[in-house]
DNA sequence: ACCTGAACACCGTTCAAGT
DNA sequence: ACCTGAACACCGTTCAAGT
């Protein structure tokens, strides 16, 4: 048998990964497989190679996708906050909400490694900056008198943390239970680092 | 053939998990496999199966000793630092040295999930509230009049968020290059946290 | 040109059979 | 009693062969 040409391309690809992202969603990316992808799409697993590089590809197109849906729901989030510390807060809190809601996804994107430890590529790399960039606005609001090289790295340190305590309450490491006890967990890091942050004139060690 | 009684089960299981930390430690846990573990130590596949449950079950008792190690180093880094806020800060430069120096057996603390969401065994769970205790001994000694509950949420979140910084730097996430800007990253978060601790009479929301 | 399906070199896990 | 090795049901990836 050969030559459907049933889809396009760009169906084939749309297909597959929609058919990728739900079986994540569903079953954890420990048991995305080629050949269950293919299935799932009504093809064989020689066609996802005329489509995608290799599967470290294919994940690498899913947690683009990832990336663009959690931007989105803070962008959203972001509309109805007050102030900068509230909307910093409000960053924050939309980071694990989407976490807890996506957890396999939001995991993927950080347990992905590629071949030899090669830099991902540039429109990926771009979409991290952009979200990261909606940190370092908030921070620098924040700012009295710190230089930009002290906003970027409160910045760094504040979402590295908001991040840490995500994965340590996925992974049952922090002995908290709970959406509602992470948010507390860090709405403590937050106020506690912001409150610092402000009353400080000059972070440089 | 069979019968060989070379070495006791206690050896065999030293062997492997011995093997395993080299196979992780040069190539990362991706490639580790029952099939090369057994070559490494010149048994078969099957002998695996007699000292142990399954793959995730070695991979347990390896995470088991990396927590050890990790433990070890930092109870010795803290007897060299002067007051409490010191041995703090010293408690996240431990840390990160730790998972610079050991990056995959580190992830693979996190990145490894038990089969159906199950709980991991009480044995493991002591060995990580045991180097958690560490944090919020350090923490309740800075602690003015925070209450009991207060501290438990300062540790969770200034762990977390110590970890978080360690994940991103080492999947390239924070646009930080070498240990030296993670370390400063940290001591930024830390710094800011724990003057925003000492200050406030509650952190009570 | 597009897709298949068989092949290759791997997996984790089990278990009858050998000594 | 201890260990093997073959079997089973899977992997990712490639590519000659079919239409």
């Amino acid at each position: 048998m050969a030559r459907r040409s049933d889809h396009s391309r760009e169906q084939i690809r749309e297909m597959t990964l929609a058919a990728s992202e739900e079986i994540i969603a569903t079953q954890g990316h420990q048991a995305l497989s080629a050949r269950k992808v293919a299935g799932a799409i009504g093809y064989t697993v020689g066609t996802l190679y005329l489509v995608f590089e290799n599967l470290d590809d294919l994940i690498l197109q899913v947690n683009g996708r990832t990336l663009d849906r959690l931007y989105e729901l803070i962008v959203e989030d972001q509309r109805h906050c007050a102030d900068a510390e509230a909307c910093l807060f409000q960053l924050g809190h939309s980071y694990i909400r989407f976490a807890d809601a996506e957890p396999y996804a939001w995991q993927l994107i950080f347990e992905h490694r590629l071949a030899d430890d090669r830099e991902p590529p540039d429109w990926y790399q771009e979409k991290i900056a952009h979200m990261f960039a909606l940190v370092e606005e908030r921070i620098a609001q924040l700012a009295a008198h710190q230089s930009d090289k002290e906003i970027a790295q409160a910045a760094r340190a504040l979402w590295g943390g908001v991040h840490g305590i995500c994965i340590l309450a996925i992974t049952h490491t922090l002995g908290a239970a709970g959406v509602d006890s992470v948010q507390a967990i860090t709405y403590t890091l937050m106020n506690n680092f912001v409150k610092g942050f402000v009353s400080t004139p000059s972070n440089k060690q």
